[in-house]
DNA sequence: TATGAATGAGAGTTCATTCAT
DNA sequence: CATGAATGAACTCTCATTCAT
């Protein structure tokens, strides 16, 4: 009995899903130059070839590694929505960004990485889109809410530091006084000290 | 007669210069691993023979080029030890920063996408040393003179601050409100703001 | 669909093999050091990528080709099991180690020339293990039967003869008279002159 | 001052024998194609060009290095004329035999190389020439004086019996019983023996 | 859909040789 | 006589990609 068209979509799907789990978690790990296909594929279970009949050339697999890194980051982001207090959707941002360095050093790594290649940037600029410019304005908006004198630059340097720490914390490793870090910013960004 | 060793010496060097600066360069723009021999030999004007005349390995090669780096990076702070006002080093070092990451883009990518991969992390920690760590004590030590309450970990969000920037002006490019940015951060760090 | 694991396999075997007796051939011929991987590919009509598929580097080639040599070596000594009279024995092995040298000339540089060089030397005696001296052995216990004085001693002699002849017939090639050695070593290791 | 003629002629006459015992001792140490004029140049203490000011090329350097390797093969024989019963004669080409090759391992496996390989082994047979031969002579007529039944058959098994030995000592190293060797051979080519 | 044998371009590296000085 | 910078061909090895099955 042929197996119907929705068997068979299943598993194009899971086999597509495992390639770039598979994908993201190497090139994370050893970088996109340093991470060949055969590697990708043994890795995966599959054969070679196989994954060209899913994913065009190793850019464009890339390309679809990329898309679910935003997918990921972006879930980060969707328990702040439902917090009221301004004070509070701060200090969840501080508390999910450092976690999330924490606990994904290499896909940060590979995001940084990424951009830092005029070749590679390209790719991610083509896929993050306005993924960036919405988060900070998200943030811009928390800082208005907050009636701050200058909530564009604040929102700004907000947005660096949380990049600056997640750049020390990754190269630093533990000699990182994370927590520190983390409950002084709290209290600088609390409502006692931002009036 | 053979040239004396002098005459040895200076085509040495100059040839050497020729080869670490193209490599800086195309090292920055493309990364180390898309960088070929051969393609910084031909940008050079050498055989690709030569360079490991000059430099026993690509990897050897990179380590050099990431020392001027640091030379370059280092030149950057001499000029802040003349100025005896704290809030002027801040100032100074803000200003530094921002016109150093306009002006060399391509070090300062070069030099974070180095950290960012496992294997040549390892050669930038092996060149740098504590530079970084000694940045940092400056940094705290500007801090502690103004007696603010907690001199280290303001001094780790500053410079979380200007490598967020350098960060974000790197891959926002002309569209980073630089100088707003700039007129904010020095605001924030004067006199009046900090007590 | 795709071509069953025993066409694979075949296909593997039949390109290894093809790899491997071209690597001897050359080996042999020319030397290990002075043998590339794009000759063998070539002279085995295949591209120089696909010879690392089938063998890791061109140390493991050499190690496989070794292999055979000894394999080929090995087979030679088979029939001599078989002989009751130790006197036959010895004739026997004066028969096959001239046969052998003047059919397989090439393989016993082959081996004699990795013998003699100290970094091949030692893929060598991974291979062979205790081959020469269980062979060595094999030559004593004949000797003992025939209750010779010193039948370790004599081995060695006799084997040294072997290797001896072997070496000079490889290099004087037709000018040397190997029937009247052949003869003169019967007549020398007859149950008349041994006594 | 100018140098005089004699003096330029002896600075060229040193400087070349300079050259060629390097050589002698790096090719007979590492192997022809192991072993780089950059190296035999630093060894010798003198400019890579200049070596070619003195061979125009390492095929040629190496030709004149077989030339001192047959001189020194060479010097071993003389002392044999001297003696008068044949049987010190062959007890002292034993001697000799053995103690070169435990003295000059390296020397004879340049030699042993060079002859196994087709392409060097040209280079040596035209710098032997009958150098082989004569030394073949030389023991056959040793053996003739003896009056023992076949000279010719003879002398080739010893001359077998010397390379195999050697061949042996040569791999085995330390683990072959050298001096055991050396007696049985000395009783077995003594007066009592060969009547 | 799935396989992995096969290709070929190009990577890093070495080295005999030349040549201006 | 002497130097070593410079070349270029050849080396070992890797890998994205193709394709017959």
């Amino acid at each position: 009995m042929p197996r119907t068209k929705e068997q068979f979509e299943k598993i194009r799907e899971e086999t597509k899903s495992k390639i770039l789990n598979t994908s993201l978690e190497l090139f994370a790990k050893k970088g996109y130059s340093n991470t060949s296909i055969s590697e990708i594929a043994q890795s995966a279970n599959i054969s070679k070839g196989l994954a060209y009949n899913y994913f065009k050339s190793k850019e464009m697999l890339m390309e679809e590694v990329v898309k679910i890194l935003f997918v990921e980051i972006g879930k980060m982001f969707v328990e702040i929505d439902v917090l009221k207090s301004p004070y509070d959707k701060l200090h969840r941002i501080i508390d999910l960004t450092i976690d999330w360095i924490l606990e994904n050093a290499d896909f940060w790594r590979l995001y940084a990485s990424l951009l830092m290649q005029e070749d590679t940037k390209v790719i991610v600029e083509k896929v993050a889109g306005n993924f960036m410019a919405e988060l900070f304005e998200d943030i811009e908006k928390i800082f208005r809410k907050i009636k701050i004198k200058n909530p564009a630059a604040e929102a700004r340097i907000f947005g660096s530091i949380m990049d600056g720490i997640s750049f020390h914390i990754l190269f630093m490793g533990d000699k990182y006084p994370v927590e520190k870090t983390r409950r002084f910013l709290k209290q600088k960004y609390s409502r006692e000290n931002l009036i």
